[in-house]
DNA sequence: CGGGGTCAAGGATAAA
DNA sequence: TTTATCCTTGACCCCG
């Protein structure tokens, strides 16, 4: 790269630098803040050991730290090195500008990739330096621009200690500009965490679906006089209820589940992690214990494969009476609030805990019998809009999920702070609810932004899927209940295949 | 006017999706618990020296600053008091980290006055101590900063000999935290005028009220020759005067407004709250008292129509006034600054008061009048293009207010938002103005979202209104007042009508 | 040690 | 949505 055609434009030159502005200081000199901020800089303007140490670099020297001015007085010390706008300081490194400071974060932490429609040799100059967004940060980096000193943990503040300018090689600001630095950085990351525990951890693919399908609570399905009734009265208030069916060998979190939480949970507040922690442990992570022998080329019929959705969903809901009774605020809600929240979301978490926790079960095992349901002609055409909108929206939560690699500790957030609605009718203290779903809004929070800092958006896309999920089921609920296994059908058929818009077409 | 810096950041609320409304409700008496935690700290230490317990799940835990880190021993004593972070020694009296000492010596150097937009009782962690400044310092306070260790002279050196941990009293803190204890400070060297008293005010206000006169002759409406000048002389200065024919017979809020306040204040900050119901009770919603009398088949001549809209504008503008007198924050404000404010507004705020509480009677009874006024040809064609604008905005807004459904807490809030204009010239106190504003756009904010959970631009609508209003007015007040019998037919007739665009041929 | 100040981090937000 | 300005923050330093 060529030496950097850095065009001072021998602006303002005999301008006080009045870059310090917030001026928080009730009582200052101003010539002696000035006197530091001159020894300071030539003091951090790259440590003068290192600068003549390594300056034995080929015929770059174009970074060093003090450019040499263009003519007029000393402009070096008050002009961004990118885009000879005015500097404010150093920042990442170099002397530069708000402007490239703040597009400098942006695009590292957002893991942008540019495009230059030209040379790759646009002028950068304070009126033309958004025209090149590609040579922007290509200069930023040739300039020095650290990366390093873009905070991990996103911390304002404080001082970086002896993080300076860098000069990094052609090659590596090439894997930079084009985002394969970032790429092996995810696989990286995804190898690590994928690891632990193969099995268990929701990384299949082409998968999503809803099991959801007892929804009809609503429409009288035996499901709601079974289990459901007895449910939201007696058992919640009865702990040493343990022997239904459905009931899963606790599993003992921590040996089946060896996954993220001893590395990252470092990093977090030691409450958010105590809340995690909890969660994780209140969770069953289990494959779903409901299993139908089926021969190969039997043709399940559609009473069948009902009644298969129908055990589906009801050993979800035993599942999440089972959660609930292990949350750790348990005891400071009320019984009758709990069996409300449950009553109007158990079809969401258990439409959650489909997409995130069974979706390979259900693709697998339960997959392989839905397809061998062939729906009538009739059926096909009494295919609805709404059914078609439920299809579509659910291939998007599942990509949408599968695509954000969401881990265990997202799951069991999300899907408690989905349980705590505080907007649910007929609660008797709302505000407990809201103030308990706080917590863990928080901590999730928390957690997110640790393990994903530079995904600023990640907690709030989460969040963004639970209304969502909210609105899916909802739609659930009002389809006739006959129509449900075309339903299911299709939605595993569309999510399977994942590709492009699904067809109404599932005959085959 | 000075950029006041205070309280830039309203809300911590970059990360204030609409889902969960944060609103973080604390369990009961969250500020004692923390009261006695200090004691506990400084006297026993850590009473849990194995890190990871908290397994005691009382909500209230969760104010804890943050967990000791384990292995040292004695924990409090690198700790932090106020969010756990690592303390770095005493600073103002007790153990704290750099972060919230920068932070007490900012706040206080700097007399900053913070809000929190949720409950006052935001957790503090290293993590999201920066969520709420209200809330930090409110801890610091609580913890037992002590602002006696900052330095008047500003002079660096240890060695603070006496200065140790204040305890303060609830009042103290809630004092401090309103800011009203720098403002009792700046009256104090500000030995001008005497302090809050109610009556003594009232005297000298008739002479700030000669600018509205003057406003008078600016523009348009020239009250001033039927009552105005009365008003503005005699009323003002006549506190005893209570026998004027527009004296409104003060409704005595509570018996004659049985609107929605008992409900809904429930889940507000008791400080909107408590700021609410004091503008509620400052505001008159009894009709007008101002009437006329004509017979059926009267026609109605544009001087008679004139008076009366001048007899209605009078008796609003002498609303202001009482209203006025009756605000929650009469005393913090001088009495040049209100009149000066009254001269600036009072057309505004009498117009949104038109629109939000007399509508009724202006299409009642009034509009029976005025539509008895037959507007000659030549009038007619006299109507202008700036006519045109106003009906037409006029319209917007009040269709817009009443689709939205305003309550008369939004309205109140918009009154005295819209009153207190720090833009208006020559004020002595931009500053305070502005302050003081800010607690009524808060308190809105809380209760539009409180209230509005499910419409987020709610509030932006709706001061999106205010300047809509300003900009309106200002345009009547440009109108040559021989148009304004013909321009307020208009308006009635439109805004009645309210179907599609108004049409210029009001005639029929 | 614990005051004070520094100044590059990140953040909020209006403008583009 | 991106940009750029202005503001807050806090680790580090200087000083008495």
């Amino acid at each position: 790269m060529a030496a950097s055609p850095v065009l001072v434009q021998g602006k303002g030159t005999g301008e006080q630098f009045s870059f310090p502005p917030p001026m928080e200081h009730c009582h200052t000199t101003s010539d002696k803040t000035q006197v530091h901020r001159i020894h300071s800089w030539g003091k951090k303007g790259w440590s003068m050991e290192e600068n003549e140490a390594v300056p034995v670099m080929d015929g770059n020297s174009w970074n060093l730290p003090v450019t040499p001015d263009m003519g007029e007085g000393k402009p070096g010390d008050k002009t961004c090195l990118i885009c000879g706008d005015r500097a404010t300081g150093l920042h990442y490194g170099i002397v530069s500008c708000e402007g490239c400071k703040g597009f400098f974060k942006r695009s590292i932490c957002n893991k942008r990739v540019y495009r230059c429609s030209r040379n790759k040799n646009c002028v950068m100059s304070r009126k033309q330096r958004n025209r090149c967004q590609y040579c922007r940060l290509l200069k930023c980096l040739q300039m020095g621009m650290n990366r390093k000193a873009i905070r991990e943990d996103g911390m304002p503040g404080g001082r970086n200690k002896s993080i300076g300018p860098v000069e990094i090689s052609e090659e590596e600001i090439e894997r930079i500009m084009s985002g394969k630095e970032f790429e092996e950085e995810e696989q990286q990351e995804a190898s690590s965490t994928t690891n632990a525990d193969g099995s268990l951890s929701f990384s299949t693919q082409a998968n999503g679906m809803g099991g959801i399908q007892g929804l009809n609570g609503v429409g009288g399905l035996d499901l709601s006089s079974l289990n459901y009734g007895s449910l939201s009265q007696g058992v919640l208030a009865d702990k040493s209820q343990g022997s239904n069916t459905y009931m899963p060998g606790l599993p003992s979190y921590g040996n089946a589940h060896s996954m993220a939480i001893p590395t990252s949970m470092g990093h977090l507040d030691p409450q958010s992690a105590t809340l995690l922690d909890q969660l994780l442990r209140a969770e069953d992570f289990d494959p779903l214990h409901t299993h139908i022998m089926v021969e190969d080329d039997y043709e399940v019929s559609k009473h069948e494969l009902f009644c298969l959705l129908c055990k589906i969903a009801d050993e979800m809901l035993f599942r999440q009476i089972t959660w609930i009774k292990k949350l750790p605020f348990l005891s400071e809600i009320s019984i009758s609030d709990l069996s409300t929240l449950l009553t109007n979301t158990w079809h969401e978490i258990s439409f959650l805990s489909a997409l995130c926790v069974h979706k390979p079960q259900l693709f697998g095992e339960f997959g392989s019998i839905i397809l061998k349901y062939q729906p009538t002609n009739e059926e096909l055409e009494q295919f609805s809009d709404d059914g078609m909108e439920i299809v579509e929206r659910t291939m998007y939560l599942s990509g949408k999920l599968h695509q954000m690699k969401i881990t265990k500790e997202e799951f069991v957030c999300m899907k408690v702070i989905n349980f705590l609605n505080q907007d649910v009718k007929n609660l008797r203290d709302a505000e407990l609810i809201e103030s308990v779903n706080k917590r863990f809004w928080y901590a999730c929070q928390d957690y997110i932004e640790a393990q994903y800092p530079h995904q600023p958006t990640r907690f709030r896309e989460l969040m963004m899927c639970l209304p969502e999920i909210r609105y899916v089921t909802s739609k659930i609920l009002d389809i006739p209940i006959e129509h449900l296994p075309l339903l299911f059908k299709a939605i595993m058929h569309s999510c399977k295949v994942n590709s492009g818009h699904p067809s109404i077409c599932v005959s085959a």
